[in-house]
DNA sequence: ATGTAC
């Protein structure tokens, strides 16, 4: 009688995990009798050549799952031991989940480089506010769900004064030309034309040719989340050259939204085709990439591309209709994506930055940070900082989970606030409340390294998708 | 963030 056990299977070379488990049955149920020698060899013959056991009548199952597990093991791609170093701006305000996950895409073989943005906060794979160079390789969760979601800003010559005398106008404008919630799109003779429609990538692949109609009917849309179309008061404190913008106060649009159902599309089908090709350990599955010189990898970019340039083409709707709407002459157009990869020069190597959640803030590259509805937003101008990899944060970040918001924010404190600030709230629910937000000021004073201040501007017309805006 | 369904 065999007395066979785990430790003897060990010292063969079997390894810890669910096959030593299933082999000590097998020998429990049909080896029971047999010599010691004997079973301990045969289990080392099945260690050594499992194939040679795939017509054995007791062994058969154990083979082939072995057989099984050794491919697995074999595509696993591993993390390196220790993580690469990476700055943090504003560590203080930043939880420890969002510094794990740093912490870990710093582990990934194709990391050369990493950074922390003051609004980081826990996401999914990467951090949101997190910053990451690759050798390489693109992740589609390293740029995120709502790819190219972006910032727009318009600055016309239109006062404070002439602002206020009307602001039911402007207003009632805003409410007729953007439209909110998740879903929502335009149709029949309301849909808008747009040149980014006739781009070759739409005929790519069978795949995104199905995504066409849908971005036709979403064009010029906002979505819902932290999404926004506001009407402000932009103000330089002295002249900007490079704008070629006088000191003073004007009246700007400022809108945020990404490429909606599309891109939200993309990156659910590259995320999993990255998951396919690139088995990563548990804790890093979410960084899963695609290699940039695969059929995969390629079209991931191109797709990529083409969301930003559709969430863009959204905005160009938005502002148009706007502008045109309130007839004012248009001093200054800024806009910045922050969520999305890019080809960058990074430390003398040619690196792909995914920033998620993060501003671009190469020297002199203009991007603005908001800082919610009733705090005030930045134009700011990048310093170019290579510790930061170039970038800033993309707004004042969450202090409160949108759960949390609902339950201790009431409606009354709510319109207080608003109230204090003097400003329109159109839609938006308590989960959205500034007071779930950070201090938009100590966020910038983290990042003053980073970027340099342009102008602030204040929210006076905000509107946002509406409380359970799935609803039509 | 999206808008459907491991």
């Amino acid at each position: 009688m065999n007395s066979i056990n785990g430790k003897d299977l060990l010292a063969i070379g079997y390894q810890q995990s669910k096959i030593l488990g299933l082999a000590l049955e097998v020998i429990g149920k049909y080896y029971q009798e047999a010599e010691y020698e004997t079973v301990l060899a045969l289990m080392k013959d099945l260690l050594e050549k499992p194939e040679a056991f795939l017509d054995h009548e007791i062994l058969e199952d154990l083979a082939t799952k072995m057989i099984e597990e050794a491919k697995e093991i074999d595509e696993t791609i591993f993390l390196n031991n220790t993580a690469k170093e990476f700055a943090v701006y504003g560590s203080a305000h930043i939880a420890e989940g969002a510094l794990t996950q740093m912490r870990t895409a710093m582990r990934l073989p194709v990391t050369v480089g990493g950074a922390l943005m003051p609004d980081a906060h826990q996401g999914y794979g990467l951090p949101i506010g997190g910053v990451l160079a690759t050798k390489n390789g693109v992740i589609p969760y390293g740029v995120g769900v709502d790819i190219g979601c972006r910032m727009a800003l318009s600055i016309f010559d239109i006062t404070e004064e002439d602002f206020f005398h009307t602001p039911d106008t402007y207003k009632r404008e805003l409410i007729a030309h953007t439209r909110f919630g998740a879903g929502h799109g335009y149709h029949g003779k309301d849909r808008t034309e747009h040149a980014v429609l006739d781009r070759n990538e739409f005929n790519m692949t069978p795949f995104i040719k199905t995504l066409k109609d849908k971005a036709w009917s979403q064009l010029g849309t906002s979505g819902g989340g932290n999404h926004f179309v506001e009407w402000g008061i932009i103000e330089f404190a002295a002249d900007d050259q490079p704008l070629n913008i006088p000191k003073g106060k004007y009246l700007a649009l400022l809108s945020h939204s990404g490429s909606r159902g599309m891109g939200a599309t993309i990156a659910g089908y590259y995320t999993r085709l990255a998951k396919e090709l690139c088995k990563l350990p548990k804790e890093a599955a979410n960084l899963a990439y695609l290699d940039m010189n695969t059929q995969a990898g390629q079209e991931y970019w191109l797709a990529m591309n083409l969301a930003g340039d559709y969430a863009s083409a959204c905005h160009d709707v938005i502002h148009n209709k706007l502008a045109k709407a309130i007839g004012g002459k248009l001093l200054a157009k800024v806009e910045n994506h922050h969520n999305f990869a890019w080809k960058e020069s990074w430390n003398g190597e040619e690196v792909i930055v995914h920033r998620k959640g993060a501003t671009p803030a190469g020297k002199g590259v203009m991007g603005i940070i908001p800082g919610s509805m009733t705090a005030p937003g930045f134009l700011v101008r990048g310093k170019g900082e290579e510790m930061a990899i170039n970038s800033a944060s993309h707004g004042a970040g969450r202090q409160m989970s949108r759960t949390s918001a609902i339950q201790h924010i009431t409606q009354q404190e709510m319109q207080a606030i608003l109230q204090a600030n003097g400003v329109t709230l159109i839609g938006a629910g308590l989960d959205e409340a500034p007071m779930a937000y950070k201090d938009i000021n100590v966020v910038m004073e983290a990042q003053k390294d980073l970027v340099d201040i342009v102008a602030k501007f204040s929210p006076k017309v905000v509107r946002m998708a509406d409380d359970g805006s799935t609803e039509d």
